[in-house]
DNA sequence: AAAGAAAAGTGCCGAAGGTCATTCCATTCG
DNA sequence: CGAATGGAATGACCTTCGGCACTTTTCTTT
């Protein structure tokens, strides 16, 4: 990367954004184009300050930080926003990886790690912080605790293919008695009350291949 | 982080790992403490040499690297596992994160670029190719290409839960009927043969809350 | 006023789901 | 060795639900 790396500063906390611009400017990598107080501002000033980084709080007023990556992400695709937050809950990552950010860290960073972080922000590679990331895994597996024969699994699959009963039995050999047996137990088993709500069950907890 | 950081390579193909091994050896923070040729080998230094990062080819012999990945993982937690690939295909990339690694990259990538990318993943922050990530991302959401009405979204919901037609109806505040041709309708719309099959239409295009 | 979408009604038949009883099989126990 | 236990597969009965096809009505849009 020829001369230095842009910077837009997306946060609703004037005291860490003035801490933010201080420090950042003390490495001569970087400059900081802007400072956005809330979402709206931060999409108006992405524009017209063409930064490469947005360091982009998610809790913020007028528009949170998803809604922000999002816009700015369809607006201008080749910025690159790192997610800066205080809170590494389950919803708030995976929110910002789904609205499209190309990094994630809390706020209590140090500052040489930051450096660091933003380097390769603005070299290709996405950064993520640790616990944030194996807490996206885990709610993405979301695995029932549940214990399924390999005869169920199979079942499960064909439910969620929308087979009939009769259509089940014929393929695996049984009669459509035995797998309509087979499903009141699986129904019990998962406390569903319908095979509509078993495939559910079966697709959220990633059951079928 | 005090001390060198430890790393293993494990990678089947030996001109790589020689490159790789003499790269991170001319700078001083790390030290390659062992070098395996297949998974099942890397497992087995990985006990042994207690390294902090493990450098991991997806494709070798005997066992893959996803299988490797959740071997070391479930053995010693600890251990920091960087991904490191020549493709970077949706199904290696998922299957990676899935595994449990904290980093993705591929192979092309330029030496210094390595060099931060190791001590990002040392320092608790995990980095992922962006192409690969986006990739990722992509296939999460495999967003459904049809449009839906409020109220047929709410049916869909609906559906999931397991309720039947009547009883939609009176959550929503119309006749049986009505849900009947409602369904009906959103059957064809997404070429589903059962309400079982649009309950796992609608979850996995995250259509529900 | 015409067109079109959403809502509602009707009838039909097969599928779904609950319950109970039975058979076949393998394992285990006395 | 025979008996007992328990899981898996089966069959039958019955009620409700699901999905289709068609028509009708109401409301909105233009």
């Amino acid at each position: 990367m020829n001369g230095q790396i842009r910077i837009l500063i997306a946060d609703d906390h004037p005291l860490l954004t003035t801490g933010l611009k201080m420090t950042l400017e003390q490495w001569d990598e970087f400059l900081v184009v802007g400072v956005a107080s809330n979402g709206l501002q931060a999409v108006e000033l992405c524009e017209k300050t063409k930064p490469h980084i947005v360091i982009m709080d998610m809790q913020m007023p007028r528009m949170s930080g998803r809604e922000a990556i999002e816009q700015i992400k369809s607006n201008i695709p080749g910025v690159r926003i790192l997610a800066f937050t205080t809170f590494d809950d389950a919803d708030t990552v995976s929110g910002a990886i789904a609205a499209g950010c190309d990094g994630f860290l809390l706020k209590v960073i140090a500052p040489e790690k930051l450096r660091a972080s933003l380097n390769s922000i603005a070299g290709g590679i996405n950064v993520y912080d640790e616990d944030a990331m194996s807490r996206l895994r885990q709610s993405m597996r979301k695995k029932s605790d549940i214990d399924f024969s390999g005869r169920e699994l199979t079942v499960l699959r064909y439910v969620c293919e929308g087979m009939t009963n009769a259509e089940i039995a014929d393929k695996m050999g049984l009669r459509s008695g035995t797998v309509k047996n087979m499903i009141s137990l699986l129904l019990s088993k998962t406390n569903c009350v319908s095979r509509s709500q078993l495939a559910r069950y079966a697709t959220e907890n990633h059951l079928i291949s």
